[in-house]
DNA sequence: CGGCATATTGATTGTTGTCAAAGATGGTGG
DNA sequence: CCACCATCTTTGACAACAATCAATATGCCG
């Protein structure tokens, strides 16, 4: 695994060389998914877990009528399926947004880690309690704020993830090539209103957002209109 | 702690005696707080996660202009700030909604059982993965689901989860005394709004709500309207 | 130059929020 | 036991927001 991946881990903690070293050595195999392809289907009850390497992913659910919402999106340096370790079969997919790099680590590897790691465990559960904050604050913005204030949260919180793993320009610009369907099933409203969200915010000038990259160009404003705070992020 | 709690944990995996021991220490000391009441303030860094033996007690999460949404509701039997072990400060507070009783485990406690417990941490860290799991059903539900939808499935998640601490009758009647203003604050919706979404499914004989306690008079009807699948639960 | 996916626009409908008022309920002290 | 009060529930009218439908435009790729 390379070394910027492990440096996003040992933010939620300190770790030793020792631990370190496990870490490498759990995430050298690498797979690849193309995008729109199922890295995780729903229900599975999958032998190992997921780290994304390289790419955008997220996890979905949904509902018998077709309808759709994700739960999460992840950068690079994120578990993707960490719960499915103690939790099968997994209650929702993951998607690859974009072509994706996985490492994948066998679930034996992880009981190994439990039963000799107390520190790394540690680590790892926290890793996922942090996944669970995020989604409190993705409640909040689905339950409360207004579409324009929700979409300014997303990018707010993107921006902030991408940042740890040094994925935005210095002008505040980053990948993230969705299309504004898949930003309406993260947002919880349809393709059309998600797509009357972005005019306002670009009619604005609080993003300009085109060809995949998105760049804020009025942090002060964007972050004030959707109440963000970072905090929840643990970085 | 009572018997009926370490039940309610060892349904998420198999306890050892030396195990069960160990929590009913932990959970000796009971404490008491008035409905309405912060069981943990927003933000606080609390030195025990505190584990609920009765009553009915809530996540909340306010924005700065007062609106506020519940992220989970928890039951007898389930943690409350588990979460803050290894995140803090909490990214949210626990407010009672009704008279509360309270176990209170010492972090230093949770820190030696991941130390040297490693089945039973697996068993706390899963427990805190359901919850994830929960709030991503809660997730769909905000973003996906009518409000009538949303009801129902908030409702049909209650009657299962307190059926497995015993607190439903065979008539499928619980309690359940929260105000619609805290019933719309877990919705995502206004309070107005909360009182015509009972209406309509009381009006269509789905379910008697009145004096504070729920019967379900036809589970099939609205577990259908909700898409209501339990195993995100992990019962 | 097509052909396909995605983005944009306008018109209309349906859902939900807000405001304001009236009714019901439960608890308290006289 | 009753009167009073605070809190909660219910109702109606209206405004704001977002979904849906249908059409058109744009961009990308072979």
């Amino acid at each position: 695994m390379p070394t910027h991946l492990i440096r996003k881990l040992a933010r939620y903690g300190p770790l030793s060389d020792h631990e370190r070293r496990i870490l490498q050595r759990a995430t050298d195999r690498i797979r690849t998914v193309e995008a729109d392809g199922d890295i995780v289907a729903d229900g599975e009850t999958p032998g190992h877990c997921r780290l994304l390497a390289e790419g955008f992913a997220a996890r979905t659910k949904m509902l018998q009528d077709g309808r759709r919402q994700l739960t999460a999106i992840h950068v690079k340096g994120d578990f993707l399926d960490l719960n499915g370790f103690l939790l099968s079969p997994l209650d929702h997919g993951v998607l690859a947004l974009t072509r994706c790099a996985v490492a994948e680590i066998p679930h034996r590897l992880l009981t190994e880690i439990t039963e000799e790691e107390p520190n790394l465990t540690r680590l790892l559960w926290r890793s996922t309690l942090i996944d669970a904050a995020t989604q409190r604050a993705w409640m909040v913005s689905l339950g409360r704020r207004s579409s324009v204030g929700h979409c300014a949260h997303l990018l707010c919180e993107l921006c902030v993830r991408l940042e740890a793993v040094g994925e935005v320009s210095p002008d505040r610009s980053f990948r993230f090539p969705i299309t504004q369907t898949e930003l309406g099933d993260a947002l919880g409203i349809s393709s059309v209103h998600a797509n009357r969200v972005l005019q306002e915010l670009r009619g604005d000038g609080l993003i300009v957002w085109s060809g995949g990259t998105v760049r804020i160009e009025d942090w002060d404003r964007l972050a004030a209109l959707a109440s963000f705070d970072p905090a929840y992020l643990g970085l």
